[in-house]
RNA sequence: GGCGGGAUAGCUCAGUCGGUAGAGCAGGGGACUGAAAAUCCCUGUGUCGCCAGUUCGAUUCUGGCUCCUGCCA
C-alpha cells in the first residue's frame, strides 16, 4: 500500500513476476471498466503478462462499498492460492485494505433505509428531526457523528435495524490478522511525493485524459452512486464546458490529488501501524530481498 | 493626457461610522467498520502600497507619491 503515485503498482507487477504472484488490486477506482488513464491503472501489456483481481470488473453504473469489496477480494484470495500462486495486494484504498485484513463486524446493512434517513435530512427539520432522535436514542453515536451527515446517517440505520449503538457493535470484534501477511507501505519525502503527482498528472493529461473523461462524463459517471467520486473527471468537465482553463485545471487536480495523498498518509500511519514503513525511493534488488527474507520467516 | 476604481494572509477578496483585522481557497493537523480518489472535524499576526498631516490614537480621515486597472481622449 502506499499514496497515490507512490509506486505501488510497479512495485507489485515486478514482486508478481519474481514470487510467482497474482495481483489484487485494492482500489475503490481501479475496479471500474473505462477509467483507464484517469486511475492510473497498470498496461494492458501489464495486465496481460500478471494475472490482475478487481481491476476492470464493473461498470461505472455499479455500486461498490467495503462490503463487496471484501468478498471479491476474499474470493480472490481463496482463487489464487488455489492454484499455488502467490496474493500480492496492491492499492491505496486504506479502508478496503484494513477491512480486508482484519474483517468486518456484521452490521446490518439495508440499502434502501439509508436512502430514505438521507431524503429526510434533505426536508425542512428534517435534519434537526433526526438528530434530536439520535440525541435521545443513541446518545453515545450521537456525540461521535453529530457533525458528520453519512456518519450520523449509518449509526441511525444500524441503530433502527438493531436497537444498538453502532460504536457498540464495532468494537465487539478485537482486530486480529485473518492472513499472515507481510504489509508495506511506501513512503516519499513530502516534496518528492508532490512533485511526483504533478508529473504523473501531466503525464496522464498528455496520454488521453481529457478524451477519456469525456467519453465517461457522457456515459454519465458524474451520475452514479460510486464512481462519479473519482478523482479529476469533474474538473476535466468544466474544462470541457470551457469553465475553466487547461493551466487551472491541471493544477486542481493536482491539488486534490495531493489532498487524496495527504489523507492517504494519515491513514496508514494511525489506522494501519502494522504496516512496515519502506522509505522511497529504493533500488528494486533490495526490496526483493527483504520480500524474500520476510516471505521466508513468514511460511516458517 | 483627462476622469474614475483599486492596492489588506501564499491567492481571491470582505471589513474597520478612527481603538492595529476576517472569510473562501491553498497550506498544516486529525477522524474514518456497508458512498472511502468520498465525507467530515480542528487550524488564520498579516510592514492593512509608500511618505507626510489631523488626532490621545490612523489600516480606516486628508494631502502627496508609486504601481495596477477601467472609461474618455
Amino acid at each position: 500500500m502506499g499514496a497515490t503515485a507512490s509506486g505501488k503498482t510497479s512495485l507489485a507487477l515486478k514482486l508478481a513476476a519474481d514470487f510467482k504472484g497474482e495481483i489484487i488490486s485494492a482500489d475503490s477506482m481501479q475496479i471500474y471498466k473505462g477509467l483507464d488513464i484517469g486511475t492510473a491503472k497498470p498496461s494492458v501489456q501489464e495486465l496481460e503478462k500478471i494475472p490482475h483481481h478487481l481491476i476492470n470488473l464493473y461498470d461505472i453504473e455499479q455500486k461498490l462499498d467495503v462490503y463487496r469489496f471484501v468478498e471479491l477480494a476474499e474470493k480472490a484470495i481463496k482463487d489464487i492460492h488455489s492454484r499455488g500462486k502467490l496474493p500480492i495486494i496492491a492499492g491505496g484504498t486504506g479502508f478496503y485494505i484494513r477491512a480486508l485484513l482484519y474483517g468486518l463486524d456484521t452490521l446490518p446493512g439495508d440499502a434502501g433505509l439509508r436512502s430514505e434517513l438521507d431524503a429526510e435530512y434533505d426536508n425542512p427539520d428534517g435534519y434537526e428531526k433526526l438528530k434530536e432522535l439520535m440525541r435521545v436514542k443513541d446518545p453515545a453515536d450521537f456525540e461521535r457523528w453529530h457533525m458528520h451527515r453519512r456518519k450520523l446517517i449509518r449509526a441511525l440505520e444500524v441503530f433502527t435495524l438493531t436497537g444498538k449503538s453502532i460504536t457498540e457493535l464495532q468494537t465487539l470484534n478485537k482486530p486480529e490478522l485473518r492472513f499472515p501477511v507481510i504489509s508495506w507501505n511506501l513512503c516519499w519525502e513530502r516534496e518528492e511525493l508532490k512533485r511526483r503527482i504533478a508529473e504523473r498528472t501531466r503525464i496522464m493529461l498528455d496520454a488521453g485524459w481529457i478524451e477519456e473523461a469525456e467519453s465517461a462524463i457522457k456515459s454519465g459517471i458524474l451520475k452514479t452512486p460510486t464512481a462519479h467520486q473519482v478523482l479529476g473527471y469533474k474538473i476535466i468537465g468544466e474544462f470541457l464546458g470551457k469553465k475553466i482553463d487547461y493551466e487551472t485545471m491541471c493544477e486542481r487536480i493536482i491539488t486534490n490529488t495531493w489532498q487524496l495523498a495527504r489523507r492517504q498518509i494519515t491513514w496508514f500511519k494511525k489506522q494501519q501501524p502494522e504496516t512496515e514503513n519502506i522509505q522511497m525511493p529504493k533500488d528494486y534488488a533490495v526490496l526483493k530481498e527483504r520480500f524474500s527474507c520476510s516471505l521466508g520467516a513468514n511460511t516458517a
